[in-house]
Parts: C-alpha cells; sequence; structure tokens
DNA sequence: ATCTATGGCAAGCCGA
DNA sequence: TCGGCTTGCCAT
C-alpha cells in the first residue's frame, strides 16, 4: 500500500515537473488551477504534517494546512462541522434581544446559552454565546463589530442598577480558536479519511511515552497525565522539510537606500532560490551596459538571464507555489512583499501572485513561510536557544556565528555590480538562508515545529510572534479543553492586580531577585550549585497561578507566601502551575540528561537536543509574563510571588551553607558559591534543600578558582581544563574597543595557566606586562588601526527621540545625519574619544569629545581617556589580585627617570 | 504594531 | 563640584 502511494505521488510530481519544464512562459496559471485542485480538500490523504492554518473567508471555514512528507507538498483541508467565530456575554439571549444592532448585524449567527467555569469567581456561571457567520463580525474591524456593540449599546438602555455587560473571548484569532476547540495539534499528524481529519499515531513514539512514564512514577494524577500528553507531543517525530531559500536583489539608483517595499519603483535585477537538493537557480535580469564578470558560480547552480523583468517575477512564482516551505531573511518586510507588490504593477493578475500580503507579513499562498530575521530576532531565540551567539539581527552576523558562513563584501554599489558579482552576492545570501534551517540537523526548523506543538501555534505564526504568546496560547487551550471561561485581562487586574513589594530599581512594579556580596580575592576550589529551574519550580511547587493567588476561600488566606502578604489557594491547582511545572518536570528529568546520553545514537541526541532548548526557552520566560502587561493572563502577583519565594529559598539555603560551615564566596538569584566544600558538605547541602525546600540543588559547575573583586555580578570563573568564563566585566562588554579587549583576553588567557597558588606570581608578573604594554603604546600613539580605539554602541532609539539627555552616541549619529548618514534605533554607531573641542552639530555649537569612525583621524584620538578605560577595565581584576595600575604604570614613569 | 522579569555596574550628562 | 538621572550592557 504504502509503495503503491509513494509511487503515484512521485509520478504526478514528475509530470507536473514536465509540463512545467515544457514551456515555462503563460502554462502557469493552468498548471497551478490544477495543482491547487489536486492540493484542496482531497478525500483520502495518508498522515500528513500540521503546518499551518488560517481563515478562508470564501467558504467561511477555518483552513488547515497539512505537508505530506512523502509526496513533499502541501494539502488544504476544510473545516467540515459547523464551527463557527463566536464570543461570550454576561447578557442573556433576551437582554441580547433588545439590541437591535446584534441581531441586524450582517454577521450575527444565533444565541447559545452555556454553562463554564469562572476561575477567578470560582464558580460556575451562566453566558450566552453569540455565534457569528464570519471572524469579522466578533471583532477585527475599527468599528461596528459585535464585541463593541454589546457593552457599547447595552449602556444605552440598561439602568444604572443593572450590571454593565461585559464580553469573554472575543480577541482570539479564528483559526486559533478552531484549534483549541477542535483539540487540534499543530505539527503534529493527521490523515484525512472520507474527507475527514484523524489524529494519527506512531507506535514507536508510544513505547518512548511509556518510558517516560515510568520515569515519572512519582507523580500523581493530573500532573503524570500532563507529563505524558507533553511527552506524546514531544516525541512525535519530525518530517524532512522540503524547501527553498529565496533572496532577490533590486535595482536602485541611490546606493545607500533600498526602495520601498510598498512602491516596488524600480525593477528585480537578481533572484536566486536555493534548496541543495533541486538544482539551485540564478535569475538575472538582462540590463544594457552591465559588464558579464568573471566570478563563478558553484557548479550545482543554474544561471538564467531574462529580457523581461516579468518573466524572471513569473519564475520566482513558480517556485513559491511549487515549495511546501519557503525561507527568507526579512521577507516579510521586504522580498515577499516587494515581489507581491512589483508583479501587480507588472500587470501579474493577483491569483498568479503566490503572496498574501499582509500588514506586517507576508504568507504564501500554497505553502508556508518562515521569515528568518523575525525568528533570529526573537530575544529568547537569541539568548536562551543560541546563547547569545550572534550579536545583530543581520544575515551577516547571523550567519557567520551560526554556520560560519558570511555574506559577501561589496565594495560598490548594485548598479555597479558585473552579472556575475551580483550572482554571487545575491547565491551567497540565499545559501546562507538556506543552511540557517538545516545545520544541526534542520535544528531551526524542528524548533519551530516543536514549539508550534507546545504553544499550539501555526508555524508561521509561532516563528514570527514572542514567548509571552506562546505560553499564552497553551494556557488558553488548555482553559477551552476544561470548560474554564477565559478571564479577560482587566479582570484579572482589578482583581488581583496589586504587588506589595518594593523594587530596588525605581521605575519597577516589585521587588526581584537577591544578590549576594561577592568576597573579594582569589579562591582555589568554588563550588557553583544552583537550583534546577528555579522559577518555574516555583511556580510548580506553590501553586501559583492568578487563579489561585488570593483566591476567594477565606481558610486559605493564611497560606501565606513569605514576605507577601498574598496567599494561595489550597482547593484548586492553577494552570499555570500544572503545565509550567511539568514541562519543567520533563526537561530536567527527562530530555536534559537524554540530550547528553552517549548511549544514544546521533539522532536521537540532536532530537533531545533540539526538544530541551525548546523547554528552555519556554521555561526562562514563564515566570517573565506574569509581570508583563503585555501578556494576556498578566498578574503581577504571581511574578511578585515567585520573585520572594526565591529570595526565600536563596536566603535558606545560604544560612544552611553557613550552618554546616561551608563558605558562601557569592550567590545571584538561584546560585551559591561554595568555598572548597567537602563531598559529605554538598551533598548534605543538596538532601537539606530537598527535604526542606522541595527544590533540587545541584553542582552546575565546579572552579578551580575564581576570582571576585567587591563588584556584584563581575567574576572570573577558571574551569579545571583552563577554560575561563568571563561574567559581567567591563572588559567583555561589547562596546569596549578592540583595543582594550584584546589586552583583556590577554591577561584572561593568562589565567587560564595558573593551577595553583604557587603559580600565581609568574601570572601577575605577566600580567603587568600586558597592562604595560598597553599602557605604553597608547602613550606612544601605537595602534596599529584606528577602528581598534573604536567604541560601538547601539541606539536604543531613533536619535531625536533622546530629549533629557545626549549620550555620545547619540551625538555621533546626529553628527552623521548633518553627512547624510542616517541611524535608525538598532543601528550600533562606532565612534572614537577626542579631545573635546567646538562643533556645530545639527545647527547648534557644541562641545564634542567623540568623532564617528567615519570621520576620525589618527591625530583625533584623546589618549588619556583611553589609559582610563585600561585602567577601569584592569582594576575591576586587579583588585583581587592585589594589583595597582598606577603601580604598574608608576613604576616606569620611574625607570624612564633613571 | 510590538512587548518575559528585576538587579548591578560604568560612564556621561546636566542641573543645583 | 557633586549627585541624581539616563543610557547601555550584562547576570540571572
Amino acid at each position: 500500500m504504502e509503495e503503491q502511494r509513494q509511487l503515484d505521488e512521485y509520478s504526478i510530481s514528475d509530470q507536473m515537473l514536465e509540463k512545467q519544464q515544457e514551456s515555462s512562459e503563460l502554462v502557469l496559471s493552468k498548471v497551478e488551477t490544477e495543482r491547487i485542485q489536486r492540493q484542496d480538500n482531497p478525500k483520502q490523504l495518508p498522515s500528513s504534517y500540521f503546518v499551518s492554518a488560517s481563515y478562508d473567508g470564501k467558504r467561511g471555514k477555518a483552513c488547515i494546512n497539512l505537508y505530506d512528507p512523502i509526496s513533499k507538498r502541501i494539502y488544504f483541508w476544510h473545516d467540515t462541522s459547523k464551527h463557527k467565530p463566536y464570543l461570550l456575554t454576561n447578557l442573556s439571549p433576551y437582554e441580547l434581544d433588545q439590541l437591535d444592532r446584534v441581531k441586524s448585524h450582517p454577521g450575527f449567527d444565533h444565541f447559545e446559552q452555556v454553562e463554564k467555569f469562572d476561575p477567578l469567581l470560582d464558580k460556575m456561571v451562566s453566558l450566552t454565546k453569540v455565534v457569528a457567520r464570519d471572524p469579522l463580525a466578533i471583532g477585527g474591524r475599527p468599528r461596528g463589530c459585535l464585541r463593541e456593540i454589546i457593552p457599547e449599546d447595552h449602556a444605552k438602555v440598561s439602568t444604572p442598577e443593572q450590571p454593565e455587560a461585559k464580553v469573554w473571548e472575543a480577541a482570539i484569532k479564528y483559526y486559533q480558536c478552531f484549534i483549541y476547540d477542535s483539540h487540534l495539534i499543530p505539527g503534529t499528524s493527521y490523515s484525512i479519511k472520507n474527507g475527514e481529519l484523524i489524529p494519527a499515531t506512531v507506535e514507536n513514539t508510544e513505547n518512548i511515552v511509556e518510558k517516560i512514564q515510568t520515569t515519572f512514577d512519582i507523580q500523581e494524577g493530573e500532573e503524570k497525565a500532563h507529563i505524558e500528553q507533553w511527552a506524546q507531543l514531544l516525541e512525535y517525530p519530525a518530517p524532512p522539510f522540503r524547501r527553498v531559500a529565496l533572496d532577490i536583489e533590486v535595482f536602485s539608483p541611490i546606493a545607500t537606500r533600498v526602495p520601498d517595499p510598498r512602491e516596488a519603483p524600480y525593477p528585480v535585477i537578481c533572484a536566486c532560490l536555493t534548496s541543495k537538493i533541486d538544482k539551485d537557480q540564478v535569475l538575472l535580469l538582462k540590463r544594457k551596459g552591465v559588464k558579464d564578470g568573471r566570478e563563478r558560480l558553484p557548479s550545482d547552480a543554474s544561471l538564467k538571464f531574462f529580457e523581461q523583468e516579468k518573466d524572471l517575477i513569473e519564475a520566482i512564482f513558480k517556485a513559491l507555489w511549487d515549495y511546501p516551505f519557503v525561507i527568507t531573511f526579512n521577507g516579510d518586510d521586504f522580498d515577499l512583499r516587494y515581489l507581491a507588490h512589483r508583479a501587480e504593477k507588472l500587470g501579474i493578475p493577483r491569483k498568479e501572485i503566490p503572496i498574501e500580503v499582509g500588514r506586517r507579513v507576508c504568507l504564501l499562498k500554497s505553502g508556508v513561510h518562515i521569515d528568518l530575521y523575525k525568528f533570529f530576532y526573537n530575544r529568547s531565540i537569541q539568548i536562551y536557544a543560541f546563547s547569545n551567539r550572534y550579536r545583530d539581527v543581520t544575515l551577516d552576523d547571523v550567519g557567520k556565528a551560526l554556520i560560519g558562513l558570511a555574506k559577501y563584501d561589496l565594495n560598490k554599489p548594485f548598479a555597479d555590480l558585473s552579472y556575475s558579482e551580483l550572482a554571487r552576492y545575491c547565491y551567497r545570501d540565499s545559501e546562507i538562508t538556506l543552511k540557517l534551517t538545516s545545520f544541526d540537523d534542520d535544528l531551526v526548523l524542528k524548533l519551530i515545529l516543536v514549539l508550534a506543538r507546545i504553544s499550539k501555534m501555526p508555524m508561521e505564526d509561532v516563528s514570527r510572534q514572542g514567548v509571552s504568546r506562546w505560553i499564552r496560547n497553551f494556557l488558553h487551550f488548555e482553559h477551552r479543553r476544561r470548560n474554564f471561561l477565559i478571564p479577560n485581562k482587566a479582570d484579572i487586574f482589578s482583581l488581583k492586580g496589586k504587588t506589595a513589594t518594593t523594587a530596588i530599581i525605581k521605575g519597577k512594579k516589585y521587588k526581584g531577585a537577591i544578590v549576594v556580596k561577592p568576597v573579594p580575592g582569589v579562591h582555589f576550589n568554588v563550588a557553583v550549585m544552583d537550583f534546577a529551574s528555579l522559577y518555574p519550580s516555583i511556580i510548580k511547587i506553590w501553586n501559583l497561578g492568578y487563579q489561585t493567588i488570593l483566591c476567594p476561600h477565606e481558610d486559605d488566606k493564611d497560606n501565606i507566601v513569605p514576605g507577601t502578604p498574598h496567599w494561595i489557594c489550597r482547593k484548586y491547582k492553577a494552570l499555570e502551575s500544572l503545565l509550567i511545572g511539568s514541562l519543567r518536570d520533563l526537561r530536567v528529568n527527562w530530555y536534559k540528561p537524554k540530550s547528553k546520553d552517549k548511549t544514544l545514537s546521533a539522532d536521537v541526541l540532536s532530537w533531545y537536543n533540539i526538544i530541551q532548548s525548546a523547554l528552555k526557552v519556554i521555561l526562562n520566560a514563564s515566570y517573565g509574563v506574569f509581570g508583563a502587561e503585555s501578556f494576556d493572563l498578566y498578574c503581577p502577583p504571581v511574578a511578585e510571588a515567585t520573585a520572594a519565594i526565591a529570595r526565600h529559598a536563596l536566603t535558606l539555603i545560604v544560612k544552611q551553607a553557613h550552618d554546616l560551615g561551608i563558605e558562601v564566596l557569592y550567590g545571584d538569584t538561584d546560585s551559591v558559591f561554595l568555598k572548597n566544600p567537602s563531598r559529605e558538605q554538598i551533598d548534605e547541602l543538596a538532601a537539606w534543600s530537598s527535604k526542606e525546600l522541595k527544590m533540587s540543588l545541584d553542582v552546575d559547575k565546579v572552579y578551580r578558582y575564581a576570582v571576585f573583586s567587591s563588584r556584584k555580578k563581575n567574576y572570573l570563573g577558571i574551569f579545571d581544563d583552563g577554560r575561563v568564563d568571563v561574567k559581567g566585566l567591563t572588559g567583555k562588554k561589547r562596546h569596549i574597543p578592540r583595543f582594550i579587549k584584546d589586552a583583556f583576553n590577554q591577561m584572561k588567557s593568562r589565567l587560564g595557566k595558573v593551577s595553583s597558588s604557587e603559580e600565581f606570581e609568574s601570572a601577575k608578573r605577566d600580567i603587568k606586562k600586558i597592562v604595560l604594554d598597553r599602557y605604553m603604546r597608547l602613550k606612544r600613539r601605537e595602534w596599529e588601526n584606528l577602528d581598534d580605539l573604536a567604541f560601538h554602541v547601539v541606539l536604543g532609539e531613533a536619535p531625536e527621540r533622546y530629549i533629557k539627555t545626549t549620550p555620545q552616541h547619540v551625538m555621533v549619529a546626529r553628527m552623521l545625519k548633518d553627512r547624510d548618514i542616517e541611524m535608525r534605533a538598532g543601528d550600533l554607531v562606532s565612534f572614537v574619544k577626542i579631545k573635546p573641542r567646538d562643533m556645530v552639530v545639527r545647527n547648534r555649537r557644541e562641545v564634542i569629545s567623540v568623532m564617528p569612525m567615519q570621520l576620525a583621524a589618527d591625530s583625533d584620538v584623546d589618549v588619556d581617556k583611553y589609559v582610563a578605560y585600561l585602567q577601569s577595565t584592569f582594576e575591576q581584576v586587579l583588585d583581587a589580585l592585589g594589583l595597582e595600575f598606577d603601580e604598574i604604570i608608576g613604576l616606569t614613569k620611574l625607570e624612564r627617570f633613571m
């Protein structure tokens, strides 16, 4: 059966390929029509991945995109049930009847009475479900939708003593609503049998889930059931993704300016489509006066010239119709948007354009578009999935950091490039884009797939939206599954919005973590113990959630969170606690250890590593979202309680360590640094933590020695193998000039070679030499390259938005603007420090002490400023080593006199 | 339209 | 001149 089906699929796709190859022009629409018909609502479909969802306005139905990993095609399935968009309201059908604009609303369908459990009020409530024919009738339009009409109109007809009309669940995207109500899980497989969608199961998965279950035998009831459900999702295999990466280049008369994609005023001059499986395509537009050039393309790419831009674009579109996954870097805002508008301008009919242009996104009509810029821009992804390995979210920087592939350097504008130079440049971009999805066994796409499963979101959304949306959506899913009313943000806040602690930082909502003052000096044999996943553990163990904190039960008011007046419910388990807690357990007790288990095959290891990093990303954000106003279940006391319990736990651990006779050198939030502890002491402390705090405290790392100054969040830790952890020191910050950073790194590697206190003396001598050498080179103005002295600071905002002060990098941006170089929020500004001088900047006289790199000369440099930087950078470490900067350089002054 | 949190350090601006 | 405030970058 299986084989037969495969053959059929392949023969169909082969035929199609041939057809397309026969004549590349005009046939497109015919072929496409045929294909779309075949793709649309097949009566039968073997197990295929639910990758995306949308609302089909023409049919008034939710539409699911299914990716068949065998034929490697996308198929569409439309909802066959009577599911419709709706909202909930406290008005009865009778009351709603009085509101003219409701029943006469063109999108209105009918009323239903429903019972839901309200987690805020802790009781069942009777509500009316107002069902509509299309989602826009519920909300989404600027005016005149039901979610606004109901409260507005009711206020007009009701008496003051009547309760006001409220609506719930009225701002949920329709396809999400459909996913929740139908219990569909994006990222997993479904087959179609006789037109109906059926969940698919994989036998092998079941076995592993069983194994996981036995690991968690200690857990009981609900918790265990959830662990099992998550495990089932996560163990489910991932398909091979058939994909193409696209990059285009557009002509621009002004070299520094990228044409506006909404206008699409100039021709597309080059496009590259890279898949590495099919033949890569380089498409070039013939233009007058352009040289061929000599640069060579990889032999597996095919080069094609077009006389007409329209033909070139149609060739791109052919691929966009064909591939189930299309990868771009900034395609939402540029490539796809430009192509769509340009195509329209050239008279290509709308229905032959494969792109759906949205306000902020560009989606594909027959596939999934992943814009890697959006994905890598996500701070949680940047920090927790890729440990800050890339700094700027540019193709060049991300490419260099993750796959070691940089963009081609261009030293002239596009207009001056030969065909081969242009092709090589564009091809490299598409190559980087593709490889960013394929490295480490398709890590990025699999990560997106796993996140789609957890969050219950389509792959497109999960790759574009932030972690707070992911968390919100799986909580929404759970609410619907249990017939819980999803509360309004305002209601949570008015009932449970007040925090009771004062933050140390001005302007913050509540008090955060503790940092233990470090013991300055050099300490040998330092063990760092930390709580595994502290905040998620607290949320789990203390049953935190908007429902359970400050609950309405009198007899729970004595169940107090230490350090706060808040109390916690004992009667119900909070959904947040349950879901975040079970994800935590799975990561800590299964996926994290398994991802390091050498007995597993490479495939399984890499898959487990993907899962554990997906969990890490979610868990690390899971506390913060409760303190984020943008989060739909915003509940500051939950965040506050989490932080308070963490302070409590850390304080107790520090005290307990002390009682066990261990010296605590330092601690931050969830960690304690222990000086030369014995095995027994470590075990005792860990045992005490499990018993008294119900949290596991493990040895995270051991330093051969650590160097502390008196500053918090500032230290060096040297591992046994000579690697050096540098935390918080100025020498590692990215805005510091390379000239200083280099010296700092020399010191760092020298410290890595020290293995005993006896060896310190010679290391100190070398370090003195390093510092002195830098100092002398500065004084003698002996730097190799002015760039080495550049500071690099990111503009947090647009230059004109700095009102209160004018920081140096902003001054630099303004100086550049006078020379027509525009700097925007997020740009990195590079400058050197100079002796103060008067200058006119933006028509104002200013005293400036900085100079943009573009304008600076060696003679401008204020050497003493750099000496001061050298001093402050090194003092953070010299302090602890018993060295003095002044002495190091003072010595030479004497010597010079002698 | 977009958005997890707070704590800590260094530098520089700017008004008292 | 001092000290509060703003800014950016980092730790967790």
